[in-house]
DNA sequence: AGCACA
């Protein structure tokens, strides 16, 4: 049989689907947080997170391959985020944005509109032809005419415009973490009281002609891993929850 | 629980 089977899990694909996410935090925040907790398992192309009642809680990330949507299902999987554990499956169907990327896009709207096409020319096609005949010698079954095999559909068709803008790539897990959107009261010496409850922890370097920022320092990049997710979202004032990624060195 | 692309 083809196809995605009923009550099986959805077969692997480069975007994943979170759900059980806490309810109660806005789209753009809960975009920024993910990003932050998912980039280091590869190249984000979109995060999708609509609040309607059929989809609260619930966001896609479509990573740039199945191998990064794989490690980060599995590594994250459980994960506590926002004081919810996330659950975390491959997705049922491609993301547009993958499409976008690989040229075979096209708008929902014109997906419907060529479906109705083909099937009235299917209907007429059988009221004309009748009995089906028997395929002519060398010729393929459902081949159609003006069909050739390996046919491809174009590249940015539709007037679409390019893939969207991706954030630069992200740094590879290592032992300095780079730390933004803190409020501007945040000093060094909360930044190091609050880092420094986990091992490894070395030392805050803040910068002062850039406020908002931080780079913290640990030993290794377990350590900083682990404190990474200890304090992804922090709140030092309820404004600005922190988001901490691998700097960049 | 809920699989979309505002």
């Amino acid at each position: 049989m083809v196809g995605p089977v009923q009550g099986a899990d959805a077969a692997p694909n480069q975007t994943i689907y979170v759900s059980n996410l806490n309810e109660k935090i806005k789209k753009e925040e809960m975009k920024k947080s993910l990003y932050a907790v998912f980039s280091q398992f590869g190249k984000i192309l979109d995060i999708v997170n609509l609040k309607t009642l059929k989809l609260r809680g619930q966001a896609w990330v479509v990573f740039d391959d199945i191998t990064a949507a794989t490690n980060a299902l599995r590594q994250m999987q459980g994960f506590p985020f926002y004081d919810k554990p996330m659950k975390i499956a491959y997705a049922k169907t491609k993301s547009d944005a993958v499409s976008k990327a690989d040229g075979t896009f096209v708008p929902r709207e014109k997906r419907k509109a060529i479906e109705e096409r083909e099937k009235e020319k299917a209907r007429k096609r059988a009221a004309a032809a009748g009995p089906v005949p028997a395929a002519l010698p060398g010729q393929m079954p459902g081949m159609m005419p003006g069909m050739v095999p390996g046919m491809v559909p174009p590249a940015y068709g539709y007037g679409m415009p390019p893939p969207m803008a991706v954030p630069e790539a992200p740094a590879p897990p290592n032992n300095l973490l780079f730390v933004e959107n803190l409020p501007l009261e945040a000093s060094k010496l909360m930044l190091s009281t609050l880092f420094n409850q986990f091992p490894g922890f070395k030392e805050v370097r803040m910068i002062e002609s850039k406020p908002g920022i931080a780079f913290v320092e640990f030993s290794d990049e377990n350590q900083s891993t682990v404190a990474m997710s200890g304090l992804q979202g922090y709140r030092i004032t309820p404004t600005n929850p922190m988001l901490i990624t691998y700097a960049k060195k």
